[in-house]
DNA sequence: TATGAATGAGGGTTCATTCAT
DNA sequence: TATGAATGAACCCTCATTCAT
C-alpha cells in the first residue's frame, strides 16, 4: 500500500535525523525536508512528532524481541544460543544508529509508550536471563547473579555505539567473538588466583 | 566563597534537572526555581545554559580522571588496580546520576566543549589500556584487542545506570565485584571448550 | 501575487513604525499588530527583523538611485540636470518619512547589509559629482571642492525631514526651488565683496 | 566639586559610547565600566539613563545656544556675523560626534525633556534668522524665505558629521569656507540666466 | 492527498533599575 | 560613597500543530 510506504520513508528519515540530532532538535520541517514533503503533510501520515518517534522505537525493539525469543526458543544448544544472542544484539548495536535511538531518545516517548517499550526491554533481557538459568541449572556457571550478568553482557555489547567504527580495524564479526570471549571466559589465559584476591582487596576500600 | 557555593548549588540543581528531564527540556527557569533563584539570576552566575551543563560535565570528567590517572600510576598490584577502577567508575556509573548525564547530555554542548571533553574521556579510557597492555606484557591475558577490551569493561560498568537500583538487593560492593569477576574470569565455572565452538559456529550466520 | 503583496503590507507597516519610534524600540508584536497578523507569522513571510528593515532602506536606495541614475545619463542640459535632482531628492527626503530611515535606521542593520547600502549612497552622491563636474569643465562653476559641493547640496535638502512640514506655508515645489536658488545663484542679490572679506576674517578665529 | 567631576567623567563616558553605539544599544554597564565605576554607582550620580542623555544634550545644545546668541548679539558687521555663525557650527559638527548625539540620540528623550530641547534649538535657528532679516532689510538678499535659508544652511552644515572626515585631504578651516561660499554666493562663476531658467521647467515635473 | 498560511505557547537572554550592606 | 546581588519585564525568535482550501 502506497500510505503504509510513504509512512515508511518518512519514519526512516526521521530515525536518521533523530539519529543525528536528537528528538528535541530536530524540527518537523526537517523531517518532512527529508521525506521530500510538506511539513503539514506530515500531520496526516501522523497524528504527531512523538508517535513518530513511537514508532520507530517500537519496530526495533519489536524485531528485536522477535529475534532473541525465537533463539532462545529454538532448540539449539546453550552455548550456541549464548553465542547468536550476542552476535544479533551486537549487529543491533551498531546497524544504522538504532543503539543510539534506543539510548538516547526513549526518554521522549510520552509516559505510555514509555512504560510500553520499558517492558519489552524487560522481556528481552529475561530472554538472556532464561539461558543463563538453564547454563546454572547444568551446573556450569560461577555462582553471579544473573540479572546483573544479564545486563553486563547488554551493557557491554550496546555501549559499542559511542566508540565503535566498523571501517576501523576491528571487524564486526571480530567485535562479537571478543565480546563474547570475555563474557563466557574472562580476559585471563587462566583463571588466576590473584584475580580472586584482589576481589577480596576491594572489600576494605 | 559566597559566590561560589551558590554557583554550586546552582549546578546541583541544574545537574538534577539535567539528569531528570534532559538538558532540552529543561527551562533555564526550572533552573532558577530550584535553586531558589530569579531567572535573570542565573546569568549573574553563568554566561548561559550551556555553560552550565559544562561545568558540571567537566567536573564529573576531570574528577573521574584524577582518580584513574592516581589508581593507574600507583604502585600497587596490577590486579588491585584493574579492581579499583572497575570500582570507582561503577560507583561514578551510579552516583547521583553522572553517568546518565555524561552519556545524555554531551550532544548538548557546544563543538568546542564537546570536544575538549571527548578527548578527556579517551585518556580515561587509556589508563586502563594501559593496565592491560601490562598484563598482556606478563603473558598473563588472552590476545584480545585491548581497546575492545577496555570499552567492554567500561560498557558493562557504564551501563548499570540504566537498569540498576542501589536500593534493590545487589549491593554497589557486590555489583562491582560481579562485573569484576565476569570481566576477568567470565561466567563459567571452567573455560568450557563447548565456549570456543561456539564461537566458531558464530561465523557461519 | 499574494504572498508578495503581504510582504509589501508588512513592510510599509514596519516603516511607519521604524520612522515613528526607531528600529530598537519597535517590537516584532508592534510590527505584526500593526500589518494585522500574528508575531510568528512575521517570521514565515521575513527571516527577521533586520532583514525587515534592509528591505525597506534598500528599497529606498535602490529607487533613488535608478532615478538619479536616469537623470544623469539623459541628454538634457546640465541645468535642468541639476535641478531635476534637487527636485527627486527633495520629494524623497520629505516622502513619507524615508529620509527619517535612512539617516537615523541604518546603523541597524548588519554589518554586511550596511555596507551594501553605504556603497549604493556613495555611487548615487557620485551622480551628483559627474554633473558638477561637466559644469566644472565648462568653466561654469567657482573652484570648490567637488566632493564637499555634493555633499552641501545633500545635506541642505536631506535635512528637511527634521524641520520642513508640506502642510505649512512653504509648498514643496517652493521648497526646491529655494534650495536649487541657493545651491546655484548663493543667497544675495549679487555676489558681494563683503562676503568674501568675511571669509578672510573668519582664518583669525 | 569632586561629586560633579566624577559627573562629568560619567557624562564624557557615555557621550561616546552613545554617539559609537546609539543610546539604545548602550548599556548602563558600558557606561559603568567606561568610567571607571560600578553599575548601581551610577544611579548615585544619575537618577536614570535618560537623565544622562538629557544632560549631555543640554549641554551641547545650552553651548551652542550661548556662542550663537553672543555672535548674534555682538556689535559684528552682519556679513562676519554670518561667517562666524557658520564657522562655529561647523566646528559643533565635527567636533567630538556632538552632532551625531543632536541627530540621532533626542528620540530617546522623555517627551518632557524632547519638547525642552527642540524648543531650544528653534531659538538657535531664530537667532540665524534674525541675522538674514537683517540682511533683507538692507536690500541684500534674494526674495527666499527666511526660515527655508536658515534650515538651508543648517542643513548643509549639520549633514557634515555624516561624510567628512577631518583626516582626509579638505581641513576644517577649508570646509567652513565652501560651506559659506555656497550659501552666500552659490556655486556659479556668474549669476547664470540658464539657472533661473532650469526652475522655471522644474514646474513641468 | 497535499499545501501555504497562521498561531499559541514558550525559551533563552538582556537590561534598567533596586536594595541591602 | 560604593558594590554585589537580585529582579520584573520584555524581546526576538522557534516550533509543533492546525486550518482552509
Amino acid at each position: 500500500m502506497l500510505k503504509e510506504e510513504k509512512r515508511k520513508k518518512i519514519r526512516e528519515a526521521a530515525a536518521r535525523l533523530f539519529s543525528e540530532k536528537g528528538f528535541e532538535n530536530t524540527t518537523t520541517r526537517d523531517i518532512a525536508g527529508a521525506a521530500g514533503i510538506n511539513n503539514a503533510a506530515l500531520y496526516y501520515y501522523f497524528d504527531n512528532k512523538e508517535q513518530l518517534l513511537y514508532q520507530i522505537l517500537e519496530e526495533v525493539i519489536r524485531t528485536g524481541l522477535e529475534k532473541i525469543t525465537e533463539i532462545e526458543q529454538s532448540s539449539r544448544p546453550l552455548e550456541e544460543k549464548l553465542a547468536l544472542i550476542l552476535r544479533i544484539h551486537t549487529r543491533g548495536a551498531v546497524d544504522f544508529n538504532k543503539m543510539k535511538l534506543l539510548v538516547h531518545e526513549q526518554r521522549s516517548l510520552s509516559p505510555g509508550h514509555r512504560e510500553e517499550l520499558k517492558e519489552r526491554q524487560r522481556l528481552y533481557v529475561n530472554r538472556l536471563i532464561k539461558v543463563l538459568e538453564q547454563l546454572r541449572a547444568r551446573g556450569e556457571m560461577l555462582d553471579l547473579d544473573l540479572t546483573v550478568c544479564a545486563y553486563a553482557f547488554f551493557g557491554m555489547v550496546s555501549w559499542a555505539y559511542r566508540w565503535y567504527r566498523p571501517e576501523g580495524k576491528v571487524k564486526l564479526e571480530e567485535l562479537s567473538e571478543i565480546f563474547y570471549t570475555i563474557f563466557t571466559q574472562g580476559i585471563y589465559r587462566e583463571q588466576k588466583p590473584e584475580a580472586k584476591k584482589a576481589i577480596k582487596k576491594l572489600k576494605k576500600h
